[in-house]
RNA sequence: GGCGGCUUGGCCAAGGGGUAAGGCAACGGCCUGCAAAGCCGUUAUUCUCCGGUUCAAAUCCGGAAGCCGCCUCCA
């Protein structure tokens, strides 16, 4: 089966062909970390994860590089309004950042660097630039890039730099040759952090640093680079001005950008005051139920955060977890079983440019026709083909829950932790529940249904759902 | 002003030349004391509109309308 993968550069689906066999190189924009993170970054994390995870399925030795934007006006000024050190801001940030991560269960990539461990290596990039001619020092300090130096400027967001009025939103700085230019390296001001340098003490750009980082750790040229939508330009296209113009070779091969999150239908923005962040949401619903919620749309699309598209989701998961604690309860083996059609659905979708939308339905089908199968067995027993038939598609969808990372919990501690969650956030006690729903069996039993009803409805005014089966009453949470 | 994207049933959402996946919701049925869960069935002769290409278009081309994003920091 052949990867195909959307790239903005080609603005086209390609085969996937890494530069080395067997082996790929990926690099994408981690957060600046001066503020907690919301869930438009959640997503870009979630999918990058889920695309690194498909890579090692198709056992690609993978170095996956995520850096993070740890030196920035907006650390600084952050400095300055609480003032805190800028080290205990971005430390504090990075670990609120891998928390949160950590709770989404994505996986850690395989170097996470930082741009203020880096700044040798950026100056010395700024150097090459400057005695090629691609970059000039000017008084005061700055040192810029020059767009012009580089026919290919605009390439990636498929601009024309002349039809670019630079200067219509934003001063021009009288420094700049060219008003597009961008900064390489900035001065100093009193009081603010500070690195030596050939042209004074200073900071690097932003565009700089993923450029000296990712050749640094994945060279010169390099499989994927990723990033949400709105990097394409310009961050994306300095990039690949700066270390084009510095090495003479493609810079990456496939681009990757995923799609925004919308918050009820608005673009997510400090004037709307609707930044949803991810602690806001973690607290509401699953981990699990935020990673299906991120992964159900495909990724490049925009996605709508709101209530009923997450009450949907979870309604969603709660179906599949159904399933497999049903299949868990027929005493169905899922192990040591050849991948059956699910996975072949799942694969399908995921190799072409890892539409997990419609990998997620491949399991729904599934569901149902698992379920149907252990319908018609009727309580007799299953024969040896259907037996088999479940196994399987247990066994697909435990796989698929690898690439996902959503329902890979056991189904009973699913449920349970889902009651205990529910429980303690409406300060229910379980043995007042077990009480009633004694007294409604024995009610039942006295074919005292208005009884019985009663306590149900008691019940369900709490949220709990009663689900009489054959071996007695079980209730969920809603 | 420049560039890009989107418009599919009540809602969400795949598909992207061969006759409309999946989820949620609703309704009817099976099951149940009644429910819930699960299953079955129903809900788009049609994919914003208008032209064109083709044996064949939701899918390709041209045009129109509406919505959205980027061009300033932004995932």
């Amino acid at each position: 089966m052949t990867l195909r993968v959307y790239n903005t550069l080609k603005g086209d689906k390609e085969d996937f062909i890494p530069i080395q066999k067997d082996k790929v190189t990926m690099y994408v924009c981690g957060p600046t970390v001066y503020d907690t993170s919301h869930i438009g970054h959640a997503r870009s994390v979630v999918v990058f994860d889920m695309i690194y995870r498909w890579l090692m399925k198709h056992e690609y030795e993978v170095c996956y590089v995520r850096n993070f934007t740890d030196v920035d006006d907006k650390i600084i000024n952050k400095a300055n309004e609480t003032g805190e050190e800028c080290l205990a801001i971005t430390e504090k940030y990075i670990k609120e950042f891998h928390d949160e991560m950590d709770a989404l269960n994505v996986l850690r990539p395989t170097i996470e660097p930082k741009a203020t461990e880096h700044i040798t290596h950026i100056i010395k990039f700024i150097q090459q630039l400057i005695e090629s001619g691609k970059a000039y020092h000017v008084g005061g300090g700055d040192v810029y890039f020059s767009i012009d130096s580089f026919d290919e400027y605009g390439k990636l967001s498929g601009r024309n730099p002349d039809d670019m009025r630079a200067g219509a939103r934003i001063a021009v700085d009288e420094k700049k040759r060219n008003p597009l230019d961008f900064t390489l390296w900035k001065p100093a001001k009193e009081g603010e952090p500070y690195w030596e340098s050939p042209w004074g003490n200073g900071r690097p750009g932003w565009h700089i640093e993923c450029s000296a980082m990712s050749h640094e750790y994945l060279g010169k040229s390099f499989d994927i680079h990723g990033g949400g939508k709105d990097l394409i330009f310009p961050h994306h296209e300095n990039e690949i001005a700066q270390s084009e113009a510095a090495f003479n070779q493609l810079y990456v091969k496939y681009w990757i950008h995923n799609g925004f999150v919308d918050i009820n239908n608005e673009k997510m923005s400090k004037s709307l005051g609707n930044f949803t962040m991810i602690k806001e949401v973690l607290e509401k619903y699953f981990p699990e139920v935020i990673r299906m919620f991120l992964l159900s749309k495909h990724y490049r699309s925009p996605i709508d955060y709101n209530e009923d598209s997450m009450k949907e989701v979870s309604t969603g998961l709660d179906r599949i977890y159904a399933f497999l604690e049903r299949i868990q309860a027929a005493g169905i083996q899922a192990e040591g079983v050849d991948p059956g059609p699910t996975w072949q659905d799942f694969a399908e979708a995921m190799d072409d440019d890892f539409n997990s939308a419609r990998g997620i339905a491949a399991v729904f089908e599934t569901v149902k026709k698992g379920n149907k199968l252990m319908d018609d067995a009727a309580g007799e027993a299953l024969n040896d083909a259907d037996v088999r038939t479940l196994g399987q598609m247990a066994n697909d969808i435990k796989e698929i829950s690898g690439i996902l990372g959503i329902f890979l919990l056991d189904p009973t501690e699913y449920f349970r932790t889902k009651k205990e969650k529910g429980m303690a956030a409406d300060a229910i006690d379980p043995q007042q529940i077990d009480a009633l729903i004694e007294e409604r069996a024995q009610a039942r039993k006295d074919k005292n249904f208005a009884r019985a009803d009663e306590i149900r409805d008691q019940l369900q005014a709490m949220n709990i759902t009663l689900e009489d089966g054959p071996g007695g009453t079980t209730w969920k949470f809603e």
